[in-house]
DNA sequence: TTGACATAGTTTAACGATAAACTATTATTG
DNA sequence: CAATAATAGTTTATCGTTAAACTATGTCAA
């Protein structure tokens, strides 16, 4: 890095830090009612992949701790957007379902972020996006397998 | 996001924010002395570009707030690695400069490092990362010219 | 069956980050 | 020159994250 050894992948990872930082900003700008990034991902994940899943398939879905699992369902719970009910096959065990009010709040968010995807699909084209996805979920998986 | 709008960048935004998550881990595990990335950040850029900057400048070099930097030399303050004194052309600023044991620091950094960027050389050639910067690049640009 | 181990979830203490309000200086401009 | 603006830095409250210790429940094998 004091020469030229490994700084471009130095940079790289410099440039995703970064873009994380400012996306997620934006992104989070643009939700309704202060609602995180964090929680948001909990609600888009039980819309799209189902209802029921437990705190530990959440936290390992997004690769996150447990206890990180624990604050964000919490939030969600004072907000009443999930329920979280004892597994009745598993006593050490929860399980996650979207109330009314969650399936409306992701809906509501869908609707408030879509003019940031607009002006993204205006500025890049989505050849230039599907180009870059493969690289980056290699280096995802080498990274995640190498932990 | 519910059908197919948007949801390449959004996956590809979804794919940036964990390999931030793990890299970021995978760097600061192999950090000495519980050194932060955000602390190694800071003594890394008094290296390459010089000492004597301003708590402001390296806030906006990072894009990060002036809050979140006046943590960061603080932290940095107390383990002795940098020291912060009076502008004395401008009352309001302050300026960085490394310590010698700051400057140790550092280089103890790069040498622990070291083996996470050879490992990564061996699986990646340097041509992906080449490759995949100006894209990054240009989206980090145009996420920080839109904000 | 019981004892060892594994898994699910919570809690606490750190750290990094933001936003917003606040103090102290400096710059501008009327 | 004086009032107003802008800039530098700090502080506080809030959020997300990790790691590690802890409780409770489940699994498995001797």
């Amino acid at each position: 890095m004091t020469t030229n050894n490994g700084s471009i992948s130095f940079q790289l990872f410099n440039e995703i830090g970064i873009i994380h930082q400012l996306a997620s900003h934006a992104f989070e700008s643009a939700l309704p009612d202060g609602l995180k990034l964090a929680q948001f991902t909990v609600l888009n994940h039980c819309v799209r992949l189902g209802d029921g899943k437990t705190p530990a398939q959440l936290a390992s879905a997004f690769q996150v701790t447990k206890g990180a699992m624990t604050n964000t369902l919490n939030r969600l719970l004072v907000r009443n957007l999930v329920t979280v009910t004892p597994d009745p096959n598993d006593g050490r065990s929860k399980r996650v379902y979207l109330t009314e009010q969650g399936k409306q709040m992701r809906e509501s968010c869908l609707q408030n972020v879509g003019p940031m995807f607009s002006s993204l699909k205006a500025e890049f084209s989505e050849e230039e996006f599907v180009a870059a996805l493969p690289f980056l979920q290699s280096l995802r998986k080498y990274l995640d397998q190498s932990r």
